[in-house]
DNA sequence: GGATCGTTTCGGCGGCGCCCGAAGTGTCGC
DNA sequence: GCGACACTTCGGGCGCCGCCGAAACGATCC
């Protein structure tokens, strides 16, 4: 017996469903072209980065380029800011880099190792530390996470939360009070997955506060001018009282 | 004095980034085409439609609703299982529905109303209560998650989480345990944002059990074969005992 | 003022991909 | 067995889109 099918043909394509299918579609072409999702995938650090910059790195004619990023503001995932000759763009808000994360935490196979002595290098320190739009991630963003998880300041049993104990933490210890927590509807604590680590880490304001003060208090500092970070020997005892991180056990320096 | 640009140009096109932007754009451009698009949202309520119900519901011919359904399996977005002549598809997991719902999350505006009155009536069920893949949306899911809140079931400040009287709540009065809440590595707690009250409702593990519950009590029942649920007059009664909810108050019936 | 630089606009080229209809394969009902 | 049905494969047509180079524009530097 195979059972008929059953499901009623609800609706044509037209806008019935929950979005229109449409614009579903013209969302995700955005980050259907190679280039468009590489510059996408570089402004994740976070930063503003000018046209040519953006041409120069996904190898493509300014001209190119130019309409790409034009593309992407009118489809309200970039924002840009005119300086000058310049034509800055940065990434629309954290929203944008929720999705961003969402769509690369699906891309299958961790992608295989570089070659070559400078892009090894350049590599581990990426997957040592580095930031991922506002907030930490690699070895250091997972050990800082795995650290309060561990001492009762987050829970990531029933979800991913601080705690109360979290929060006083955040206050007391960083000074880093409920006012900085709340911003609108951004949530305070979110997980954001990994993609060296296949670990989440924490995001969310908290993790976005939290990076800010650790680069204020220079307990960590940009390598460069990419997105690597690294951590300071102030940073490895602050964090080793603070959160009881072996900084050299946890592959951070 | 303007500033020179700094971004280092770290890298071409090519695999440098978190991920590949080519593998990132592959994934993009399955979604990329309405009529894909419009698969997929279907498919969001959690079920398996045929091949051929498929392409009356997209209103595309039967062989382009199959190319696109082998493009869709063989990029990991669907899971296939052929039964006697029928090809039945659904979403090929849960984390294929949260990429969904991250995407239509970003969808600018709430879709108008539909005219007509047979669209009217069918818009208005789905906004009292319906499925969202495997957990409870519409009013119906909201009004749940945020007496759940209230009483100190769920944790929105710091995150999404189930409290420890959560747990409890789930196991003594609905018979969910902490076994059936484990499941891999998906959160038992997780925000989904509803598009038509723009407002988060539970998801993850602990969403999907409650949703399976609420179904096997007779308490929601599917409104035809769609995705709407209504409450029945038994669960309208336990929601009152059990969150304190007055479902006609709040509009769930 | 003129030269330079970053960016934009335009034309044109090439290719991919979406679509359909027609024909073919396998399954089910009689 | 034969027809009906669900689906798939194949060719071909059409349109869109990404790419570039050339030229125009505006800001900056000298």
């Amino acid at each position: 017996m195979t059972p008929a099918p059953t499901n009623a043909p609800t609706g044509p394509n037209t806008p019935t469903g929950p979005a229109s299918a449409a614009e579903l579609a013209r969302l995700a072409a955005l980050l259907a072209d190679p280039t468009r999702a590489a510059f996408c995938l570089a402004l994740l650090d976070g930063r503003a980065w000018t046209a040519g910059e953006l041409a120069a790195y996904a190898q493509v004619a300014p001209s190119t380029a130019s309409e790409h990023l034009t593309r992407l503001t009118e489809g309200g995932l970039l924002a840009e800011r005119r300086q000058g000759r310049h034509r800055y763009v940065q990434l629309a808000g954290p929203r944008v880099a929720e999705l961003l994360e969402s769509l690369t935490a699906h891309l299958d196979p961790p992608t295989t190792p570089p070659r070559g002595l400078r892009a090894a290098g350049a590599s581990a320190a990426l997957a040592r530390g580095r930031t991922c739009y506002d907030h930490l991630a690699g070895r250091l963003g997972v050990a800082i996470t795995d650290a309060m998880t561990a001492r009762g300041l987050l829970d990531q049993d029933g979800g991913f939360a601080l705690t109360d104990a979290g929060r006083d933490w955040l206050g007391d210890g960083l000074g880093i009070g409920a006012a900085a927590l709340r911003s609108g509807r951004r949530p305070q604590a979110r997980g954001c997955l990994d993609w060296t680590e296949r670990r989440p880490h924490l995001a969310g304001t908290a993790g976005a506060r939290l990076c800010d003060r650790l680069l204020e208090r220079r307990w960590i500092r940009r390598i460069g001018s990419g997105r690597a970070v690294r951590l300071t020997p102030d940073g490895a005892t602050a964090l080793h009282e603070l959160l009881g991180i072996d900084s050299a056990a946890a592959g951070l320096v």
